[in-house]
RNA sequence: GGGAGCUUAGCUCAGUUGGUUUAGAGCAUCUGCCUUACAAGCAGAGGGUCGGGGGUUCGAAUCCCUCAGCUCCCA
């Protein structure tokens, strides 16, 4: 069979994805086997592929790939996020283009389109996932709104609440006034924004003058009910107590005195506006300040304003600032950089507004489990990188209540029912709700019940996923999975959303299932482009996924993406790293090339080629043994550079040149299975990084007929412990090449070389370095040849004898060079051992290898002397 | 404003409790090669006083102090 130069992916990923899925080798059953879980964090329904998700789904496919090698049980539960902001925004956005405006759709109709929505858009990304390989059990694939996951939410919701970990309040709340709801603090994203501050007069009502207080938001002015300076700021000692007009307003309020206020900012007097600020509002409930809310929900001013009302909250305050300036109350402005929260999902300014919502009691909660906090700590749960510890544990001791209703309708909506008179019971449903009046003493008819109208955070769902997906939470559990697939193993995601769902994923293994959800939580980084900037959709700098996969293949992109992805760090996205990835994939196919184009004979086994295999051996068992730490350490590109280095030079490079018969001879079929043999190793060891490519030689080394498909071979195992030869033979052999460089020697041209020096040190590798450097040896000839080029290897000397083209003086040179470099080494070891100290404290090995180098570089001078002398001086 | 972390070759990064032949890798660069597996290739080479300064130590990229620059998290 003819086979191309170049490696076509595209015609063989389709095909193995396919019989993967045919063999259902990704398909897991409790069984007798050790298991090893992993949950997928789940994409947005709507979503489409992108750089991150498919980094951070081959990570996990790498491991899972693995784990399943290695004779695990490994199951890959996908699936989908119903994402309740992001997906209510994308589909009244449709709606709107289609002319139809949300507020004039019941619920139920507009849910109908959100459903419709899901079900055109919703799982394209597993579709897409397929192609990038991902070894998910889809027989699993979960959606967190389906019935048996809703029913869960709804449950944990009711169990919290009587608990008394989730109450109802009013307090200040994120506000966005695009998406109309409320957020919780981590769905708020601070930006620093260039603005101005504005100094404005209020003038006196009881004393002549005027106080000057700096704003960046004047449109707020109708809001104020104080102003407030330090009690101990002596500028303002006499006004304390006395009264200022609020600028064209014309309200008199209070000037009061808090130890909160900052002297040292704008002119050291704040305005108090308890609606529309925390630490106002914070002032107002202390000094029982009545509140003026001056604007709408969606961001206009509302009637309180009163003036400029209706107008958004933007436009408001330019008007403000021109009227003060008109009334000559505006005093000065100046530049003013600040950080201003968005909104993470609409990008709309979040709003601080007093409002009645539902929370989550983080510190009654943390008090039940104290082990969400130690297990990390105590590396019970490991992060890869440690250092966002360090992150975790400052969130968990500085948070606040989480705020879990939102104002929207796609979602789980709260299990809160309220009577006519505004009392309200929280139950599973409206029957045990009117049961729960019932206990209290009240009577109502079911359909008299108004169930609350808000929907629960999308992270009060996810936080539920590795129980959840497992049916293992709510009135319904069945364990039987559960106990067996969970803890699960091992965690991919982005520290980005660390708060929203690792911590609170920890949170509720240990509330609900009282252990840790996973072992470990490996992070990756973001996906940056070449001049660091965040890959976004507004800045046109992320590429199409899928059509990576599609130019350069799967296989390609997974291992561009993983070779520059340790823990944490960003990657820095560049098309030549795929293009890296697609080369290595083109090596693989074309070495198979050549040992397929072989054509092995019955002869003994030759003396380079068992020479070849010994040594590649040996680098074949250090790079597993290598590999074993790095895959414990989750440093996959390590793991991965190891094995891109082996196949390509340690095999192609040196092991297959190496055996690779000369012109007209053929490879002995002893030689040719070991190379084969080789080969396959090989292929399963790269199996987790490129599945398609080492699925299709897995086969075809096999001859078609392999036991088991390489997803399900048997993962490479160290097979002894590797002892380093004294001396590489490829240094040997480096060092003649760079000779013949130097000196314009052709390859083909074959040389001899004379060796001074211990003939063990390159004992087992003496074919094998005649056939790579294409020279003959001769070791310690009683005649030192004249006119001789010379090099060290180690502490071997070597000669090669040129006659009259070698230029002695530049040899000359040379050798000095060497020698001084060698004399300034020596120094700086001599003076360690000359060193009293060093030689009674250092560790005794430590001093041994201080003595060998000391030796060994006293011999090499002794060479390069002699060279010198025979160059004549 | 509070906290965490980073600064090593042109670029991206390793560097294990301070000692492993006076700092390693990949990519990029340079030189020579169309050698019948691969030019998406082969062979070879060059390139860093480990951000600056100070200290501890027999010994510092590694520990401490300080200055400068950068990043992230939180308010």
């Amino acid at each position: 069979m003819e086979l191309s130069a170049k490696y076509s992916p595209n015609e063989i990923e389709g095909k193995w994805y396919s019989y993967w899925l045919e063999q259902r080798l990704f398909e897991s059953k409790p069984d007798h086997r050790k298991p090893y879980t992993v949950v997928i964090p789940p994409p947005n329904v709507t979503g489409v592929l992108h750089m991150g998700h498919m980094l951070n789904n081959t990570i996990q496919d790498v491991l899972v790939r693995r784990a399943r090698m290695k004779g695990f049980n490994a199951c890959w539960v996908p699936g989908t996020d119903h994402a309740s902001i992001a997906t209510e925004a994308k589909v009244v956005k449709l709606l709107a283009s289609q002319g139809i405006q949300k507020k004039d759709l019941s619920r139920e109709d507009f849910l109908k389109h959100a459903w419709d929505w899901k079900e055109k858009y919703g799982g394209i990304i597993l579709e897409q996932l397929k192609k990038l390989g991902s070894s998910c059990d889809w027989s699993r694939t979960r959606f967190t709104m389906e019935p048996s996951l809703y029913q869960a939410v709804v449950d944990v919701f009711v169990d919290l609440y009587q608990k008394g970990l989730i109450y109802r309040g009013t307090k200040m709340v994120n506000w966005d006034p695009e998406g109309l709801t409320t957020l919780s603090d981590e769905e708020v994203i601070f930006r620093e924004q260039y603005d101005q501050l504005y100094y404005v007069k209020y003038e006196g009502v009881d004393f002549d003058g005027s106080l000057q207080v700096a704003t960046a938001r004047p449109e707020t002015i109708a809001g104020d009910v104080a102003v407030c300076v330090h009690p101990e700021d002596e500028r303002y000692q006499n006004w304390i107590g006395k009264k200022v007009r609020v600028p064209l307003i014309n309200r008199e309020v209070a000037i009061i005195a808090d130890d909160y206020i900052d002297r040292e900012f704008g002119t050291g007097v704040l305005k108090v506006t308890p609606a529309h600020d925390i630490h106002d509002y914070e002032i107002g409930q202390k000094f029982q300040l009545p509140i003026i809310d001056t604007l709408t929900e969606d961001g206009r001013i509302s009637e309180a304003g009163a003036r400029c009302i209706g107008m958004d909250r933007f436009e408001a305050r330019k008007v403000w600032v021109e009227d003060l300036k008109a009334a000559g109350l505006l005093e000065k402005t100046e530049d003013y950089t600040h950080n201003v929260g968005f909104s993470e999902r609409t990008d709309a300014v979040v709003e601080p507004r007093i409002s009645t919502q539902w929370f989550l009691d983080m510190k009654k909660f943390m008090e039940k489990n104290p082990e969400v906090l130690s297990s990390v700590m105590s590396d019970e749960v490991r992060f890869f990188p440690e250092k966002l510890k360090n992150t975790y544990r400052h969130w968990m001791e500085n948070v606040r209540d989480w705020n879990i209703s939102r104002q929207l309708w796609w979602g789980h909506r709260i299990p809160a029912w309220y009577s006519p008179d505004g009392e309200f019971v929280v139950a599973a449903t409206a029957e045990q709700a009117q049961a729960e009046f019932a206990n209290k003493g009240k009577s109502i008819h079911v359909h008299d019940l108004v169930q609350d109208p808000d929907v629960l955070d999308t992270w009060f769902s996810s936080w539920l996923w590795p129980i959840s997906v497992f049916d293992g939470i709510g009135a319904n559990a069945d364990r039987s999975e559960l106990d067996y697939y969970y803890p699960t193993q091992d965690l991919v995601t982005g520290p980005d959303i660390l708060f929203f769902w690792v911590a609170r994923m920890i949170m509720a293994g240990y509330e609900f299932e009282g252990k840790k959800p996973f072992e470990n939580v490996y992070f990756t980084g973001l996906i940056r482009d070449k001049q660091r900037r965040k890959m976004s959709k507004s800045l046109g700098n992320s590429p199409d996924a899928l059509e990576l996969i599609e130019r350069f293949g799967a296989d390609a992109v997974r291992m561009g993406l993983l070779l520059c992805a340790p823990a944490g760090n960003d990657i820095l996205f560049d098309e030549s790293q795929i293009e890296q990835g697609r080369n290595f994939c083109n090596k693989i196919w074309n070495a198979y090339r050549l040992v397929e184009m072989w054509e092995p004979v019955e002869v003994a086994q030759r003396p380079y080629e068992k020479e070849a295999g010994d040594w590649f051996e040996k680098r074949l068992n250090s790079a597993l043994a290598e590999n074993e730490h790095h895959f414990g350490q989750f440093r996959l590109s390590d793991a991965l550079m190891n094995l891109y280095k082996l196949v390509w030079d340690d095999f192609c490079s040196v092991y297959l040149e190496a055996i690779k018969p000369a012109y007209g001879e053929r490879i002995s079929e002893t030689a040719w299975n070991q190379a084969r043999a080789y080969f396959a190793t090989l292929v399963r060891a790269l199996h987790p990084f490129m599945p398609f490519i080492t699925e299709e030689l897995h086969h075809a080394l096999h001859e078609q007929k392999p036991s088991a498909a390489c997803a399900v071979s048997d993962y490479p195992v160290v097979e002894v412990q590797v002892q380093n030869d004294a001396l590489d033979p490829m240094a040997m052999v480096s060092e003649v090449r760079n000779l013949r460089a130097q000196k314009g020697i052709s390859p083909k041209e074959a040389l001899e070389i004379c060796i001074f020096g211990d003939p063990d040190l390159l004992k087992g590798y003496g074919h094998m370095v005649s056939k790579m450097a294409n020279c003959t040896a001769v070791w310690n000839p009683s005649d030192r040849p004249t006119g001789a080029a010379s090099f060290l290897v180690g502490t071997l000397e070597v000669l090669v004898a040129l006659g009259q083209s070698l230029d002695v003086e530049g040899e000359k040179e040379r050798i000095l060079q060497e020698m001084n470099r060698l004399k300034g080494f020596l120094k700086g070891v001599e003076s360690k051992l000359n060193n009293e100290k060093f030689v009674a404290n250092a560790q005794a090995d430590v001093v041994e290898r201080e003595r060998q180098k000391q030796s060994d570089t006293l011999t090499k001078l002794k060479n390069l002397e002699g060279q010198l002398a025979a160059l004549g001086s």
